[in-house]
DNA sequence: ATTCCGTTGCTCGTGTTATAACCACGCTGA
DNA sequence: TCAGCGTGGTTATAACACGAGCAACGGAAT
C-alpha cells in the first residue's frame, strides 16, 4: 500500500527537468548525478514517462531528456498513472466482472470513494506547483539558515 | 498500491460477524462459508482483529468470535489499520529521517495530503453504515430480479 | 476427550528494485 | 559518404521482499 519508488524518482526526475531552461536537453548522467538515482533504473523509468507523452528523448552526441509537455500541463496524478497504470486501491475496483460481490458489497464504494479523494489530490498539483512550492522552501531555509 | 486481500477479507468477516445478533458467537467455518476464506488463512486474519480489540474470541465448544465493540464504534480505517498497519503512502511519511530530502522536497507533502484524503474517506464509514448500506442493496436486488 | 481457537513456520507466486548486455539511432569529422 | 563515438532503447535476468495461502502442532475451555 505505498507508491513504488521508480513513481517517486519519476516525480524527482520530472520536476528536475522543469527547472531548466526550456529546451534544455539534459543528460541522464545529470539526472542521476542530482537525483540520487542508478542510470540503469532510470532508463527503465524514464520509458514509461516517454510513452506517457510526459518527457521526451533524443538520441546522439547532445542528446537527453526534457519535457515534452509545459509543466502546468503536467499533474502528480499523469506521472503516476505513467509509472504504475491506473490508480486502484483493490482489484475489484478496475476488473470489473472479477468480484461476484459487487452488487451488494458496500465496501466496495468506500474503496471507490477513498480512492477518488486520493486521484484528486494528485491531479489537483501540477509540476510547476512543485517546482513552485520547491523554490520557496528552499529560499525558506536559506533564510534560517544562510 | 492496492490494499491486501487480507484487509478485504477482513472487512468482510468484521461486516459479517455485524450482521449476527448481538453476543453471538459465530463458528470460524461459518466465516468461512459464507465468505468465500479459506480456514487457515481466515486465522491468519482474525488475530490482528483481535488483538486491535475489534473482535473477541472464545476457545473450547462452543467457542468462536464476535465483534468486541458496537459495529458504530469500528471504521473501515480501524480495520485496515489492524491488518496492514499506519497508512502509508509513501516511506518518507513515517519513517522520519529516512529522507533527506524531504527538507525542501514538495512531493512530500502532496503524498502526505493524499494519504490524509484517503484516511479521512475510510475513518468516515463506520461498520455499521456498511451493514446498513448492504442490506438497502440487496433489498433493492429483490426488487429487481425477486 | 473433544472441540474449539492460537501460534508458528513453511511454500509458492508475484512485484519491486534494480543491473547488465546488447541494440539502434544520429551527429561529426575525415 | 561512411566510420566511429556518444547518446538513448530494449530486453533478459537476478536478488529480495511481500502477499497469499497451507499445514501441523499446541493450548484453552467445556
Amino acid at each position: 500500500m505505498v507508491i513504488t519508488r521508480a513513481t517517486e524518482y519519476a516525480v524527482r526526475t520530472v520536476v528536475f527537468l522543469a527547472q531548466q531552461e526550456k529546451n534544455e536537453i539534459v543528460l541522464k548522467k545529470d539526472i542521476c548525478r542530482t537525483q540520487d538515482v542508478t542510470p540503469a533504473f532510470l532508463t527503465k523509468i524514464l520509458q514509461p514517462l516517454i510513452k506517457a507523452g510526459i518527457v521526451s528523448s533524443q538520441r546522439g552526441v547532445g542528446g537527453g531528456f526534457l519535457l515534452a509537455k509545459d509543466p502546468e500541463q503536467i499533474t502528480l496524478l499523469d506521472i503516476f498513472q505513467a509509472e504504475e497504470g491506473q490508480l486502484k486501491l483493490n482489484h475489484c475496483l478496475v476488473d470489473v466482472d472479477v468480484c461476484h460481490r459487487d452488487a451488494y458489497c458496500s465496501a466496495h464504494e468506500v474503496w471507490y470513494e477513498a480512492q477518488m479523494q486520493m486521484a484528486q489530490v494528485l491531479k489537483s498539483y501540477s509540476v510547476s506547483d512543485l517546482v513552485k512550492r520547491q523554490h520557496e522552501k528552499l529560499t525558506q531555509l536559506k533564510k534560517c539558515a544562510p
